[in-house]
DNA sequence: AATGCTATTTTGACACTGTCAAGATAATTT
DNA sequence: AAATTATCTTGACAGTGTCAAAATAGCATT
């Protein structure tokens, strides 16, 4: 149903109607709306951290390589699934109802590896010894995050320059590493 | 009333009642909720239009220095004025009613004039000339964008290492500029 | 097997929301 | 002064999240 209406289209009677259930039964399950889809947008993650833990076991070898698959496939997976994606990072769950400790810590799990993966290169000598990883991961981040949230919006960005876009960021993002 | 319940806080009948006016009374003015969280919008983006074109004023010479006001600027109003910038750059406004055409006309001014300084050092030699401009401004100011959401939303970032974060975006921009 | 307990579901209700239609009022033009 | 237009108001409708109480189902223990 989030891929068909969104998060915003999606209400707790429409979908107790398609699961063929009264209004209210979801709310023995369920604290409320939020937790519900603080629950959806856990699974969310916990489905990116294991596709990019693939990600890295097929090819952490070469950090340029790497992050030019990373970027590819965290921009393609955004676009692909923009629903799916705005209610993991969207709005309604993590500031009008505060977040699931449980989200979060799925969440930031997510962030974690990436941190992680980061400073491994640091010590390989791969990435300069001045930098400070978690800045870098926040920043480099923060890069794909606003690329995906404007384009999923559609605000300034468009989809025929994705793939040029996607490039310009690995660009960026190497010329800081070897600095 | 943005500023104090956020943007989701707002019913067309609050408003109504804080003006003093009946319920259906803005429907003369504005299409529908949209077409008013619009126009609310689109001051919004005026507003910041008139701020950079200031900063631009002041310190265009060095780009350096410019940027390094730019992008402090921008974290600071985007940490200041959360619900505003959350209005702005949102996704009710953006994806779920179509944005006005005046709001589209209004932000992409915004993001043109920023297209076009980078293009003006560019000819002045102070960006490398292999660099595309519109993918430059396209990819910076999605780092700032994506920061400020993560930021505002309460995911990965906390408010101490704002500065710390521009800090090393500038880092990371200016890095890609002199390559 | 019967009883008691708990988990689950349902119905009813409440206070909201955005917005349309029709009528009432005010302002402006002819 | 009359007519037209702009503005506002009230009533209404379908929809929302969610609480309280009643009803049902499932299970454990005596």
């Amino acid at each position: 149903m989030i891929g068909e209406q969104g998060v915003d289209g999606i209400s707790m009677r429409s979908l107790a109607e398609r699961v063929g259930v009264s209004r209210t039964a979801a709310y023995h399950h369920f604290k409320d709306k939020n937790a519900l889809l603080c629950a959806i947008s856990e699974q969310g993650f916990q489905t990116w951290q294991a596709h990019f833990a693939q990600l890295m076991r097929e090819q952490s070898g070469d950090m340029n390589r790497w992050l030019k698959a990373f970027v590819r496939s965290y921009m393609d997976l955004s676009w692909k699934h923009p629903e799916e994606y705005d209610l993991m990072f969207g709005r309604p769950v993590w500031k009008n109802g505060e977040p699931t400790e449980s989200l979060k810590a799925a969440s930031f799990a997510c962030f974690q590896d990436y941190v992680d993966l980061i400073r491994s290169w640091q010590e390989k000598g791969k990435l300069s010894k001045d930098i400070d990883c978690l800045r870098f991961a926040q920043v480099s981040w923060s890069m794909l995050h606003g690329m995906s949230r404007l384009l999923n919006d559609g605000i300034y960005l468009d989809r025929n320059s994705i793939d040029a876009m996607s490039d310009s960021a690995v660009e960026m993002i190497l010329a800081a590493a070897t600095v």
